[in-house]
DNA sequence: ATAAATCTGTTGGAAATACAACAAAAAGAG
DNA sequence: CTCTTTTTGTTGTATTTCCAACAGATTTAT
């Protein structure tokens, strides 16, 4: 785990709380490191977990897939940031996403009713603990919601023009790069990958942005 | 605030706080009873707030709402039910939605910071307070990811098809009432309405379900 | 370097949706 | 009760999307 020391400490989940105490929280909640090989599936919907996890390497994705195949994106995650957190803080209820290795990776599983209960070396820590998580799930509750924003617009072109404007706001820029390729980019906006790919042109031919794989320029 | 001590004691929010505890609590929260009219508007998309409502009265509508009018329902929310608090959870951020009186209603706002920190009276509270909080936020992050499977759907048809079974889940029976008119269920499910009406029609004529009104049975 | 696999852009036809306009039914007001 | 307003259902057309198939470009593996 000391490998993972300098990510540990950037996790938010770990916020204000003083690195010298970070090793014994990290025992105190007995968390379990595991190691996932490119596409495996960490956490299959309709599964139940009081587990969620924290990425420490790697890369992974939060999705929704019905009968028929049709993939929808929620969330693309990297190293230091945490997900299944709020079916673990719900409780009993059952998973209504997968969660997918989208590379190799290390995955730290915290059994999420040891945040709440206090035990005998760090109680001091469980309620800035508590705090931290409600403050990353009111984050997540917004991601989503801005998700829905770009989803519920009519047209692909609007739907993109959404994205791409927030994520130049995002990044105080009007060039900036996106963390999706093509198919996984229509798989957030919910859309058609080619007829999406067509829009983009049309976009880049409208004078209204340029683009180059993963880097996008809003004019 | 004390004809509303019934509703409060349901209040999610204050789970496990004893009933002689909560008037003082309340006090030391020193939320703000406000009164609303139908269609008044309650928070303004774009604005930021470090306070949160609960519903003590009437009925409110979360919703997203575009240049052109395209209205989009995240949530209708009814007594003793909160609304806003991720917002004033994550600080810092602007609301991405705005929120609606759809009856006359009477909101009690609380500041977020309140519950946090510790006051003279009743500490023991807060942790409890924060607890539960972070169980409200995480099931409404559920709840946000079920709306995003319902619109993901590709067609009209299935996205109805898919929120009436989880209605009628949630129900646990196949005859259930939805808390929607039509145009507010087209809003929820980002369809149109005229589309929407004639698929149920279908889907009546198809003998795969029954409905009157908000009342729905599937066969 | 070459081959294989993956990603991206392009197109045309079939299907589904949005939009507008209107009629019927239901709910509410006076 | 009657009139007004709101809600719901119906239909046709224009628009948009989905799907499938393919070609070029890029990346990865051998």
């Amino acid at each position: 785990m000391k490998k993972y020391l300098e990510i540990l400490k950037k996790v938010k989940l770990f916020k204000g709380i003083e690195e010298s105490n970070l090793m014994a929280l990290l025992s105190c909640l007995s968390g379990k490191l595991q190691h996932y090989e490119k596409n495996e599936i960490v956490f299959m919907s309709g599964e139940s977990t009081n587990s969620f996890g924290i990425v420490l390497a790697g890369e992974i994705q939060i999705v929704q897939e019905d009968y028929y195949g049709n993939r929808s994106i929620l969330a693309k995650t990297g190293v230091g940031n945490l997900f299944g957190e709020s079916f673990a803080c719900a409780q009993t209820k059952n998973l209504l996403v997968s969660v997918i290795a989208t590379t190799e990776s290390d995955l730290l599983f915290i059994d999420c009713r040891r945040l709440a209960s206090p035990c005998a070396n760090s109680c001091t820590f469980h309620s800035r603990l508590i705090q931290n998580m409600l403050h990353i799930t009111a984050m997540k509750n917004i991601s989503l919601m801005q998700k829905i924003e770009f989803i519920t617009k009519r047209t692909t072109r609007e739907k993109l023009l959404a994205y791409l404007s927030s994520e130049a706001k995002k990044a105080g820029s009007n060039c900036f790069s996106i963390p999706f390729n093509r198919q996984e980019l229509a798989d957030y906006l919910s859309v058609d990958r080619s007829a999406m790919s067509a829009e983009l042109g049309k976009l880049r031919d409208d004078g209204i942005l340029k683009f180059n794989k993963n880097y996008f320029e809003l004019l």
